[in-house]
DNA sequence: TAGATTGTTAATCGATTAACAATC
DNA sequence: TAGATTGTTAATCGATTAACAATC
């Protein structure tokens, strides 16, 4: 009931994969404070976050990994598969087609699409890339989960519109744009260029210039 | 002074993005209100996180659009160019090769990476991949600023711990593995593996079967 | 001048950290 | 039992929002 914030889930993520590595090292009980440090977070905060979801642990022994792992899965909602339909088959979508980890992680690409000829037939992955124009029918046959919208800029908000129209459940965004969609459909940005001026940012030592002076 | 939070300068890259465009529409000023409207925040936030560097604005007025766009520029750094050096020629290395976003924000990449023997001496974009047994001595001639890391995760850590005994200033990390590097070197991760499982949460609705009952 | 809008201070909100009783 | 470690409540911290005096 508490909302639960996307740091929270963040950090979930993270105690997933510390887990599943614990648990290939045939490691079989951990503590908060082994877990934390795995992943450079505070065995407070290890504990604050699993106990949105309900109580997992033994007092005085700490965590079953197998267990724990189970139930972080089923909270992430990692235990069923999604279906994904690509939109834009340039770099970005090449690469998701190429990448495992996606079908690893139960999202299964089942359709792309893209509005230029020259790519329109050409195989990625498993998949023969559609005209866009198809998209509304292939949908409605085919019951995409979710969106990917892997365009240039100026056609995301397009896009994102068409694919809320069809009725997706969500939307992963490449597109360095801000989308604007309904609430009921779940956004998630996956952003090159913010992370690269992100980064500018933290290699600029000399910044605020207009900042006052010391005999100020 | 005040330290500036990273979700200060996320929002700085979408007002500098807003900037661009609005400019380009040939706006001339631009008020903290229809700044917020666009990039779906809100004019106080507008106000406070500028405030954090200087004062762009003219009360009564607003901002003038292409001298604020050319204040966030230079606090951004983007008004220089970074050297990039690419460790992992797979699909998410060669998708950064062709992004043209990459060099257009001040990113060159000057070198790429692999040990591959398979990938050694292909040509992505307009460089060869190297053995990354070269890459010392390349780092030492060459001057990388920026390291990016798009290897598997097993070898993530070891090849963020080689980019900073040469001395590089940033990692970019696009592998799904927490990386552990000196406070120094700033680093950035791009992971979809977690833009997935966070959708995958938003997707999911009956979480918390461990949550008290009504009657509780 | 009157209306608009900034820059900044104060109030609110939410997330992180610390502390500790419960209990294995 | 004694030591360890959870789950949860309280304290702290930081970021967002609201309010308003300054001023164009």
């Amino acid at each position: 009931m508490p909302r639960i914030s996307e740091s929270t889930v963040r950090r979930l993520s993270h105690y997933y994969r510390a887990l599943a590595e614990v648990e290939a090292e045939g490691g079989d009980v951990i503590s908060s404070q082994r877990l934390a440090e795995r992943e450079g977070t505070t065995p407070a905060q290890v504990r604050k976050d699993l106990s949105h979801f309900g109580s997992f642990g033994r007092r005085g022994l700490g965590y079953n990994v197998a267990h724990l792992r189970r139930e972080i899965r089923r909270i992430l909602g990692l235990d069923r598969r999604w279906r994904v339909a690509v939109v834009g088959a340039g770099h970005i979508g090449a690469a998701l087609l190429g990448y495992r980890g996606f079908s690893a992680q139960g999202f299964d690409v089942v359709a792309v699409f893209d509005n230029d000829p020259q790519r329109i037939g050409q195989v990625l992955g498993a998949v023969q890339v559609r005209d866009v124009a198809e998209l509304r029918a292939a949908a409605a046959a085919e019951a995409f989960d979710i969106g990917v919208v892997a365009t240039p800029p100026p056609t995301a908000q397009a896009v994102a519109d068409l694919l809320v129209s069809v009725g997706v459940s969500a939307i992963l965004n490449f597109a360095p744009r801000k989308l604007f969609i309904p609430a009921r459909v779940a956004l998630r940005n996956v952003d090159l260029t913010m992370a690269l001026e992100n980064l500018s940012f933290a290699l600029t030592p000399a910044r605020g210039s207009r900042r006052r002076r010391a005999q100020d």
